[in-house]
DNA sequence: CTGTATCCTGATTGATACTG
DNA sequence: CAGTATCAATCAGGATACAG
């Protein structure tokens, strides 16, 4: 079943949240920190490094002084827009149904 | 960002899997527990009762002896077609790149 | 059969300090 | 700046027993 390899690669709580940040282009370290609210800096490193063997991003260094890092989508992870997209409009669309069962 | 909302009422490990076992028909609590590989009866209580607090499922007791009890989609529920839908098809597409980084 | 309650263990996380 | 190491705290999950 396809669900499950996609759920391998996107599942978890943050993944989405990184892929939707950098869909509008690169971004460093520092501004998906701030960025995505509540991740902490350990659990973004881990995400990124599972999402950059996973081929879904890239990892550029910038040997200026201080070093800068920059992460940015794959042609293979804005395959996923297709994905971010449908959550995002059904989302919206039943933002009404929504009830606080956590 | 209507993103937030959709992971908020499927994020998590389960959901999505429960809503794939339910996508072909009404299924009772014991044969989600055998369908869905790996989850354990007192998460999937946790699992099926927020869910229909946040009306994606109905559930149906029916008072034989012993008694049973059978889970549907609602109409709700059911527009969640289109999120598994893309899942499963961006799964396949995407099989070969799959690397197991965890 | 369909759950709930309890206990227990291992994994996940946050905070902090530290390195290059 | 971009992480890593460490430790403490929390949480999620499994097993079991039990209730309706």
């Amino acid at each position: 079943m396809g669900v499950h390899d996609a759920m391998y690669v996107l599942g978890g709580k943050w993944k989405i949240y990184i892929i939707t940040g950098l869909l509008f282009g690169p971004m460093r370290y520092s501004d998906l920190l701030r960025n995505i609210t509540g991740i902490s800096g350990k659990v973004l490193s881990r995400e990124l490094k599972e999402m950059e063997i996973n081929h879904l991003i890239n990892r550029t260094v910038s040997s200026t002084q201080p070093v800068t890092v920059t992460y940015e989508l794959t042609e293979y992870g804005e395959s996923t827009k297709s994905i971010i997209g449908v959550l995002s409009e059904w989302g919206e669309d039943h933002r009404e149904m929504i009830v606080k069962a956590k």
